[in-house]
DNA sequence: GGAATAGTTAAGCATGGACTTGAGTATTGC
DNA sequence: GCAATACTCAAGTCCATGCTTAACTATTCC
């Protein structure tokens, strides 16, 4: 089972506007801390804020070379969110699919139908 | 290219935990309002707020018939965020290729490699 | 028809998070 | 060494959002 903290904190990340401008960004090449707030109409603490979030759940990394601290996308760090929705897909469509089969092959009404799937909660 | 402002309330809708476990609930078949909320610890109201902006993002559908709404999943509602994630993580994993690639041919410093990659930004 | 049920709406409170300000630290260039 | 640069941290303000309360509407059952 996937860890519910973490897709929260990677939700909470990209809520944010701002924060999926800096992926945006930093998806098309490192950058610095200088580089990355340039671009934005809010002081340099505010995106460092925006920049430790993203870090904090996994989804970018930095590094700091002498007072330069250089950003970049950490390549798996949208894999546990794409993941907890292709979970959430699956049910869902096998879900549309034996209710399908099931109308096709009885007639029922839908109602009877769902009372018979609430028993299979796996 | 993808409407900016449904990613943003379909990311609203999922940041919330309450939202989230509505989703698994619906997930594993459809229910009423009163089923919905009654495991929550919250009023009827707050639950209720919690569908609507599940609906309004359509991520969920609901169909009253009498005094009784019944809520489903929408089942194509998560494909604009799977798209999202999937159009970032290609560039990610494209740029991580062409680094390597650059860096296996020309022996080149990685700050080099990082430059010549900036001119091409499209 | 009247009570009970199921849902709806609006107003207000409280909290969390984005952003600013201002002060501080470490590194570089002269 | 000292000024400029690049970043860091803490405290405070402000606003969006989750939740409650309370009044209201529509439907069903007797």
């Amino acid at each position: 089972m996937l860890n519910y903290s973490e897709i929260d904190s990677i939700l909470r990340a990209l809520v944010e506007p701002t924060r999926r401008q800096i992926l945006e960004r930093l998806s098309r090449g490192p950058a610095t801390v200088s580089q990355l707030a340039e671009p934005f109409g809010m002081t340099f603490a505010a995106v460092l804020q925006h920049l430790q979030t993203l870090e904090a759940c996994g989804l970018i990394r930095s590094e700091k070379i002498g007072r330069v601290r250089t950003c970049r996308i950490e390549p798996g760090g949208l894999a546990p969110l794409a993941d907890w929705i292709t979970e959430r897909r699956i049910p869902a469509e096998r879900h549309l699919d034996r209710l399908g089969q099931i109308l096709a092959e009885t007639g029922q009404s839908p109602s009877k139908v769902q009372d018979q799937e609430k028993d299979e909660q796996t």
